[in-house]
DNA sequence: GACGAATGCAACCGCAATTGTTACGTATGC
DNA sequence: GCATACGTAACAATTGCGGTTGCATTCGTC
């Protein structure tokens, strides 16, 4: 895997539950279908049971499972459940006695800000039950 | 200086050259006021003389000085000549077999696609004169 | 109650990308 | 000739992230 691993991970694991969301999977199969690591798998889906989107069961016969209708489920609500910020506001140290970086800053950080929402009411017109498999 | 310092960098300093545009600044003077080193600053302004927005010239009372109007000089010309799109369109290896991943990959990178051009236009309405200090 | 299967979590390794640094070549002007 | 400044290559240092191991915990089954 490569970058941007985690969303990409996360997006194709709820495409394939979308298709059948009965049934549970673990972490050793998802990560086995993905090409990755059973930790690797709990560590990003983890992020996604915190926001609400999957549940996730231990012991025998546990695994993950969509805890929402696929259908309301958007790719955005995915992106945000990762927060993150694809849009590298830019972590810059502000120095404040520089009358260009606050020029800069507000006005990048506006442009950023403003695609950063519009990137995310993009992602939100499609659901996972549209790119579902299986 | 952190992430993305390139652009951010780049930035600053157009923005100071377009408070004094006929003052020419070497390489040292400018990495000592960003807080960085000489090479980085050369490295980073190399890519914005080739992509025609500034001229160095070597030697004693050498240095870096706009090649363009700073009225001429947006943003996006910057962002640009750096080419690092910061909409990370994910290096997906793309496994033809998998549904998912195809549906996926096809609306995802649309939609970055659209975002990423969006964001060019936004910068493009901002001039490096508007952010000029000095 | 013991055992196996699964998640939860922490710690660490290794790789890749980026920045910082040093060194040296080259060109320019005094 | 010499100081100055860019151009570039090579290497060190740092950082982030995926991968890996190990162990505790929980749940179902025997």
């Amino acid at each position: 895997m490569k970058r941007n691993s985690r969303l990409s991970l996360a997006l194709h694991t709820l495409g394939h539950m979308a298709g059948d969301p009965t049934r549970v999977r673990t972490s050793a199969e998802i990560a086995d279908h993905a090409g990755t690591n059973p930790v690797v798998v709990r560590r990003v889906l983890g992020r996604l049971r915190e926001a609400g989107l999957l549940t996730s069961e231990k012991g025998h016969a546990g695994g993950w499972r969509l805890a929402r209708d696929p259908e309301s489920i958007t790719l955005a609500d995915v992106y945000l459940a990762l927060d993150e910020s694809l849009i590298a506001t830019g972590n810059e140290e502000i120095a404040p006695e520089c009358s260009v970086e606050h020029a800069l800053h507000r006005r990048v950080s506006s442009v950023m800000k403003e695609i950063e929402q519009s990137l995310v009411e993009r992602l939100s017109e499609t659901t996972i039950s549209e790119v579902r498999g299986e």
